[in-house]
DNA sequence: TCCTTTTGTTAACTTCGGCTAACATTATAT
DNA sequence: ATATAATGTTAGCCGAAGTTAACAAAAGGA
């Protein structure tokens, strides 16, 4: 298990490579507002954790379990959001900050559960829905917008 | 400010001090399951912070900051403690972890909303209530356990 | 009382995650 | 093509929060 901090790294590092191509420690460092230096700490240390591929002065690109681990993070800052955002209502810039921290020490079962609870009140209470979010989504009903 | 870990001692001195009444650096230490070492430096620490009165080999108090506080830290932790439980469902073991550490990064709108939402929840969807967790609680309804 | 056990403190070390300053490399523009 | 700018790396430092080992103080029992 990588550390939150390293989590962090990884997730910008997913969301600038699918915005921008590639990316450069510089792109990182200002994306989180850091140095140079704590972005190639952060880098090698993926590389340590076989999450990225990285040769000094190359291009980062991340490896399949990388990939895997930056999603599943990414999944679960998208549930904690929802959940601040459509269910207890927090505007969504305090939604996006709440679930940056919260997603970083919630469990894998905290996460599931609450997504299910999530999608429940979002679907108005069809509790036969069988949505699992470590499965594909659920086919039978969308999310819509919380309805007051 | 200070930090999570501090926050953490703090509330377990309260906490043991309200159980127990007088309480030693030793009981700290078990409870936390850290060093005796770690807990010198967080009282002394604490007590910069003016959060406790401590002399050397002497009794730890808390101050009126200190209690106070504590008591919110606590406060905040039954907030979510109580959603994770009744509202999203964990077991109990689960819903204290995930609480302890949750509590730690939620922000005060936060958790005044987590609680007025599970309020609410609990209380049969009685949107009228006026639970302010920052005031006193609400004398129009009781936390209910949750009705399937 | 005094010896032993328990408790508390200090010192020195570790890891983590950040930083700056200095330097190395790569890219760009004239 | 080369000077300059931009980018990346290294080295060394810092603070937070933990550790162990060694020592000091307090408490308790014979």
């Amino acid at each position: 298990m990588i550390s939150k901090a390293l989590e962090e790294y990884l997730k910008t590092i997913y969301v600038l490579k699918k915005q921008n191509g590639n990316i450069r420690v510089t792109d990182i460092a200002n994306k989180m507002n850091c140095s140079k230096p704590s972005v190639n700490k952060a880098i090698n240390n993926l590389k340590e954790n076989n999450l990225i591929n990285y040769e000094t002065y190359g291009t980062i690109e991340l490896t399949e379990n990388g990939e895997q681990l930056a999603k599943k993070i990414l999944e679960t800052y998208d549930i904690v959001y929802l959940f601040f955002k459509d269910v207890i209502g927090l505007k969504e810039e305090s939604a996006k900050q709440e679930a940056e921290k919260v997603k970083l020490v919630i469990t894998d079962e905290t996460t599931n559960k609450l997504a299910k609870y999530t999608h429940k009140v979002l679907d108005l209470y069809d509790l036969d829905c069988n949505y699992d979010v470590n499965q594909e989504r659920c086919r039978n009903c969308k999310r819509r917008t919380l309805k007051k």
